[in-house]
DNA sequence: GAGTGGTCTAGACCACGCG
DNA sequence: GCGTGGTCTAGACCACTCA
């Protein structure tokens, strides 16, 4: 029998879907695209996660003023509250709710450098993340979707930001340490799953003092 | 003579670059990816412009809070300022210059509906818009960077933006017609054309009352 | 009908990571 | 060595636009 040669996976994939290589290639270069899967050299190619080192926290766009590396994310996190809720209109509309559905509620606090940055509203819907607590959230170290991923099996492929200047209020203030004329970055994001289902609404307040928002246009 | 059969485009570049069809389509494909090009079916692929309907201001993220449509663009655009200058050191950094070398300095004010939402203090390397007038700006319809295109043959194809929460100075809030506590986006971005050559610096402050900058996180 | 873009075929060879 | 991803070949057929 003549020996078979290499791209066992790639034909087998064409094999099972009777269509080309060539075909196999372009299907999942848009799913790279996408960054729905990621591909390494002479490795494989995986199913993308926001756990594996350099692209966690990829949602964060705010960056330091200085091109420090800042070491990948966040130094501190103090989680505030964590309550059940019922969704008010708002948020169950962002959600894909009906108004007075079981929403879960979390705010919490980042700090860089000892310094508190951003202060956060997270809507989670109640279902998929029956039995997220507090204790969970603080205990777990590295991203939030990382936690979603790996206990709820809830993986975000894409998102939507919204971006306001505003000023905080008198509790906002507080938790973030600076006073309420301060203007703050608004960044409300609707995070998705896949099949464009929404999976998190989060509203942050951002200092820019310090850090800025980055983002690239083409 | 066998007659030949369509692609002769196509299969000219083959012919001119030794490489196969599949070959050049892959080329495209990522000029396409990146933007620097557009295809249209059955008509042909053209270097994307800021001119052309459709994608008329590409770079501006703000957008208005309710879904409407703006019909592209804002409608009325103010110049206030037009003057050469010496560029100062951030501002020579950002372009590529050296302090003291010659800038032009634009500021305008873009209104929505009757309501002035950004205002835009832009500088441009001297020699490559020499010639740029407060007159041929104010009279031009269309957007600003089809105008460079035109007119001085310098297309922008990216750009970074740093987004910033700010209050406005005595002026800019007058311009605005907003008070000087009312917090506002102040975006820097920088944009450059081919070959990573910095061709603008804008600094624009965006009321974010009615409008919201818009992102897309994948 | 000619010339585009869009998709697909059925392979080939090279570079890389790992055992 | 073997299985990956990355690149390339030399075509084919279809859909669309325009004269």
């Amino acid at each position: 029998m003549a020996p078979r040669r290499g791209h066992t996976e790639r034909n087998g994939a064409c094999r099972r879907y009777r269509v080309s290589q060539g075909t196999v290639r372009k299907a999942i270069d848009e799913l790279s695209a996408e960054n729905l899967v990621v591909r390494r050299q002479g490795k494989g190619t995986f199913v993308a996660t926001h756990a594996e080192q350099g692209v966690q926290y990829r949602f964060l766009k705010l960056v330091p003023d200085n091109g420090s590396v800042e070491s990948e994310g966040p130094a501190a996190r103090t989680i505030i509250d964590c309550k059940r809720n019922r969704a008010s209109a708002d948020v169950a509309r962002a959600l894909g709710l009906r108004t007075g559905d079981a929403v879960l509620q979390v705010r919490r606090v980042l700090a860089f450098a000892g310094v508190p940055t951003i202060l956060e509203d997270i809507w989670l819907p109640g279902s998929p993340f029956k039995g997220l607590t507090a204790e969970r959230l603080a205990s777990y170290q590295g991203p939030m979707y990382a936690l979603f991923e790996t206990e709820f099996g809830v993986r975000m492929v894409r998102a939507n930001e919204s971006i306001r200047a505003v000023n905080p209020d008198a509790e906002q203030a507080r938790l973030l340490g600076v006073s309420s004329q301060t203007p703050l970055l608004s960044v409300e994001r609707v995070a998705y799953t896949y099949n464009d289902a929404p999976m998190e609404l989060r509203r942050g307040l951002y200092r820019t003092d310090t850090h800025h928002y980055r983002n690239v246009l083409s």
